[in-house]
RNA sequence: GCACGCCUAGCUCAGUUGGUUAGAGCACCUCGUUUACACCGAGGGGGUCAGGGGUUCAAAUCCCUUGGCGUGCACCA
């Protein structure tokens, strides 16, 4: 057998590693034998326009640690990766590369030519995505892998369109509808987005008062003048004395140069003490005006059109883009003496999360989720799933954050007027339309972005058909189906991840869906909990009846060693390719798991992934000396009996810690799963356990036994290295990836053992320190004395180790012994330890050291006096609570004894 | 405004139903090539657990409160 090579080095053996894993076929669970139960993870698809960056390494090495506990355990595990088309993100993406690239826009490609692309580009963008995941180490079934566009999964997607738009109640409300409503409308992207979807950017803004024309009696505040062209309405609270005298009342007034209409109308969402409290009601672009207007059944005029200009009607403003309106509007009431004040305003500005463009709100047709719907209320059935735990989610405080998420949530925009995505499924016919005025009006424009796109017109439009065209037009024959044509629009891309659950395992009738569905496991940012969470339990709930996963882990966000959000334009991002390459992928893994927990933010910075390369190398290291000391590994050893003290106490070590790692992994505490397993690897078994077996000896078979259990604990957070080691030893053998999984439980009495033990480790540890204190070399060995009590029998047996580890010539253990001249004391438990010095003793510095001692554990006993001469205490706290302070006490006060004395001597 | 967190060693954080003289890693200081490992070993310094109050025999841990930091949602005329 050769020996392992000094160093581990990654770079050498990963690529290998993840090729015979692949070959070996165990990814697809078809390929397991003699499983036993199942883990399914169906994989969140990452964007497919880009490439891995750490956040999702942090989520894919959770998911892959899970995936490999339950494969070693013996179940059927299916870890299905795949890939978003994202709609509105890889158009920007595409659009911007063809424009740098070609010089071009997707108006001078078409429609369909440019969905071709794209759809090209997301293919290739996946594959490159892959390779990286595969350098993560993740053992996905690549056979499964799954796009939202593909057609399979797009079908799922367009049926479940079609099941609820034909979910009608009594009233004839169906649970998809379209409606005329105020939506958030990014004039770049040039198109509609759902609430969430924008994001709010603090600014400063200017708060401007005036009236409307000097007839007008009163004022009103904005920080957006250009709006006010299509105000209808103001609005007051029904208890601002001021006003009172008005409402009801309708004014026409000239407001620079344009006619308006306006009605004054009371609402108890005024706040009489902002501004002048009264409030100018725009219906067509604010939310809170458009429900003011609904409610007052106000008229409404749009001001502003798609391209963030001034609609036709008003005059010389017609055209011109909102921001120069503004300018001009508010120069004009300065010159009539209209504008009463202008003040510095913060707020927030809504804009795009996409491209960060200013989002207009504005009052569009658009296709719209009922979210509780009388047949089916998704809010309320989510409700209750989370309720319930039928979905588990962790950490516990994110399920009053969902909660708080869906009782906030209104009905669901899903229509967007994008190119790349799944198109509504939905059918009109020029003839069949009522209004000769409302036939696919289209208009033309200039915009260099938007160049010739159609805006069709949102208005009035009944469909003929929802799902597949039809042959005919289903509502009069003689219009045959030249004059049908589908909706312009895309569904939201969330649509179509919403049902990633089920879609990709083939539903409704597939045989994986059938098999694999609910899954076990949804690892997710915490990110996109409003995004994905919710809409993948809605959707789920509705079209399976079931929920899509049993447990939700939300991983946090990495942030950089200062907690500040990784970007590329501050450069201070971590590339998973370069550290990988720089530190090997088990290094990796472990930086994202150890010191991280779920829905907490990681500030990672390139040191801690270098600590964690240092112990890969230790690791390998453990082995390389392991395999050393072993006769002939053999890949199925049994738990040995130990022969020694150091013997029970490592295979009792060896127990509980796989014992604990396994309830920290079953319970998602993965850093502290981790952070066991290493204090046992390097703190128990390297420092201290293979120095006991160094001067013990003859160790082949337990060290071998150590050596598997080891491999296989370590196998879900470090599969390259724990892989690569089994297979330098065990060529013959069956990957270690699908290995049975070492079972423990936790030991009931070792704690004689523990005890022993713990004797032995704090004499060495005592002595050596004694040693640096007096700076004895290292290479001079020295004589000890023990006076050893009830100890004396088994610190007998270990002689041996004592002498070795704290480099002892000649070591006197007896019952009782008196302190040897010219020597040094300490206590340790209840034994006696004199360190032979040589002749170097310095009084002084002794008396202090003891002094010093004493000091310490003086007042640790009179703390310990007082609590036991407490009665509330003794007769209020657990027996076993009681029982452990009064055997503290009197270890104690035994030890203050001998210190006392040894100081007494000293004298 | 509503909600959810966080504040423990210089730094990053553990501390799971309240009960060890409060822990780890990194950094720092001293020393050091003995059957693996300098990507290492041995030893060491360093914290009144943000402040205040309360509950309790017992509080880093539970409750209230003040301050600081962060996040989500809403408002933002």
């Amino acid at each position: 057998m050769k020996e392992l090579s000094k160093a581990y080095e990654p770079k050498k053996y990963e690529d290998g590693i993840y090729k015979r894993w692949l070959d070996s076929g165990f990814f697809n669970p078809e390929n397991l034998l003699n499983t036993k139960g199942q883990y399914v993870n169906i994989l969140p698809p990452p964007n497919a326009n880009g490439e891995m960056h750490i956040g999702h390494a942090s989520g894919y090495v959770v998911m892959d640690l899970l995936g490999r506990y339950h494969r070693m355990k013996g179940e059927k595990t299916l870890l299905l990766p795949g890939k978003d088309h994202a709609g509105i993100q890889s158009q920007v993406v595409y659009e911007k590369k063809i424009k740098k690239e070609r010089g071009i826009t997707r108006c001078d490609l078409g429609r369909e030519k440019f969905y071709d692309e794209i759809f090209s580009f997301c293919k290739d963008r996946a594959q490159y995505m892959r390779e990286q995941e595969k350098k993560i180490g993740l053992s996905a079934d690549w056979s499964r892998e799954k796009f939202t566009m593909d057609p399979e999964l797009v079908k799922v997607v367009l049926d479940t369109f079609v099941k609820m738009y034909n979910e009608v109640d009594k009233n004839g409300n169906r649970m998809i509808y379209q409606g005329e409503r105020i939506i958030n409308w990014c004039p770049r992207c040039f198109t509609a987005l759902s609430d969430v979807e924008v994001e709010h950017l603090e600014q400063k803004a200017k708060l401007y008062t005036f009236k409307y024309n000097k007839d007008f009696p009163f004022s009103i505040s904005t920080t957006r003048p250009e709006t006010k062209l299509g105000d209808t309405a103001i609005a007051v609270n029904p208890k601002d004395e001021r006003y009172k005298k008005y409402i009801g009342k309708i004014f026409e007034v000239d407001f620079v140069g344009l006619p308006l209409k306006i009605k004054i109308i009371v609402d108890h969402e005024v706040d009489s003490t902002f501004g002048t409290g009264a409030l100018g009601v725009t219906p067509a672009h604010s939310a809170v005006d458009w429900e003011m207007a609904r409610k007052n059944d106000l008229p409404i005029i749009k001001v502003i059109d798609e391209h963030g200009k001034i609609h036709e009607g008003f005059k010389k403003f017609s055209g011109m883009p909102v921001n120069e309106a503004r300018e001009m509007i508010v120069n004009e009431l300065r010159e009539h003496k209209l504008l009463e004040k202008e003040e510095d305003y913060p707020n927030n500005l809504s804009v795009c999360e996409r491209c960060q463009s200013a989002i207009e709100p504005m009052v569009s047709k658009q296709w719209f989720v009922n979210v509780d719907h009388e047949n089916f209320s998704l809010k309320k059935a989510a409700r209750k799933a989370i309720e319930n735990d039928e979905i588990k989610i962790y950490p516990e405080r994110f399920k009053d954050v969902m909660l708080n998420w869906i009782d906030n949530i209104r009905d669901w925009c899903i229509s967007r007027q994008i190119w790349w995505g799944p198109r509504i499924p939905v059918w009109y016919c020029a003839r069949c339309e009522d209004d000769r005025n409302n036939i696919s009006k289209v208009s033309f424009t200039n915009d260099s972005n938007h160049a010739n796109i159609k805006i069709k017109s949102r208005v009035g439009k009944i469909p003929v058909a929802v799902g597949e065209k039809p042959l005919v037009c289903p509502v009069d024959e003689r219009h045959g189906n030249n004059m049908l044509f589908q909706d312009e629009d895309t569904l939201d891309t969330w649509f179509s991840s919403g049902q990633w659950a089920y879609s990709t395992l083939g539903f409704p009738n597939g045989k994986d869906f059938k098999e694999f569905y609910p899954s076990d496991m949804m690892v997710m940012g915490r990110d996109i909990l409003p995004f994905w969470a919710f809409r993948m339990i809605i959707m789920s709930l509705y079209c399976t009846g079931q929920v899509p996963f049993k447990n939700l882990y939300f991983t946090g966000l990495i942030r950089d060693e200062k907690g500040q959000k990784m970007s590329k334009s501050k450069g201070n991002g971590i590339d998973p390719k370069e550290v990988i390459e720089k530190y090997g992928t088990d290094a990796v893994r472990l930086s994202l798991l150890i010191g991280n927990s779920p829905g907490n933010d990681l500030n990672l910075g390139e040191e801690k992934i270098a600590g964690f390369r240092n112990f890969t190398n230790k690791l390998w290291n453990i082995c390389r000396f392991m395999l050393l000391n072993i006769d002939k590994p053999k890949a199925d050893v049994k738990k040995p009996v130990g022969k020694t003290l150091a013997d029970k106490w490592i295979l009792l070590r060896l127990n509980d810690v796989a014992s604990q790692v396994k309830y920290c992994i079953e319970n998602y505490n993965l850093s502290m799963a981790g952070e066991k397993l290493r204090d046992f690897t390097w703190g128990t078994l390297a420092d201290w356990y293979l120095e006991m077996a160094k001067i013990e000896g003859k160790k082949s078979e337990i060290l071998n036994y150590i050596l598997n259990n080891i491999l296989k604990l370590w196998h879900p957070f470090m599969p390259f290295v724990t892989e690569q080691i089994w297979q330098e030893i065990y060529k013959d053998e069956n990957c270690l990836m699908i290995q049975k999984y070492p079972e423990f439980k936790l030991s009931s009495n070792g704690s004689a053992i523990d005890e022993f033990t713990s004797y032995i480790v704090d004499i060495i540890t005592s002595i050596r320190s004694l040693r640096a204190d007096y700076k004895i070399e290292p290479a001079k060995k020295i004589n000890v004395a023990i006076s050893a009590g009830q100890a004396e029998k088994f610190l007998n047996s270990n002689e041996e180790i004592i002498k070795g580890l704290a480099r002892i010539e000649n070591l006197k253990i007896s019952k009782k012994l008196d302190k040897p001249q010219g020597s040094i004391g300490f206590v340790s438990f209840g034994v006696e330890v004199f360190i032979d010095l040589l002749g170097l003793v310095d009084t002084g510095k002794e008396k202090e050291r003891l002094s010093k001692e004493i000091a310490a554990v003086e007042p640790y006993l009179i703390g310990l006096e007082k609590k036991l001469s407490n009665q509330e205490f003794v007769s209020h706290a657990p027996k076993e609570v009681v029982e452990k302070e009064k055997q503290k006490l009197s270890e104690g006060q035994e030890k203050l004894k001998k210190l006392k004395e040894q100081l007494k001597n000293l004298i």
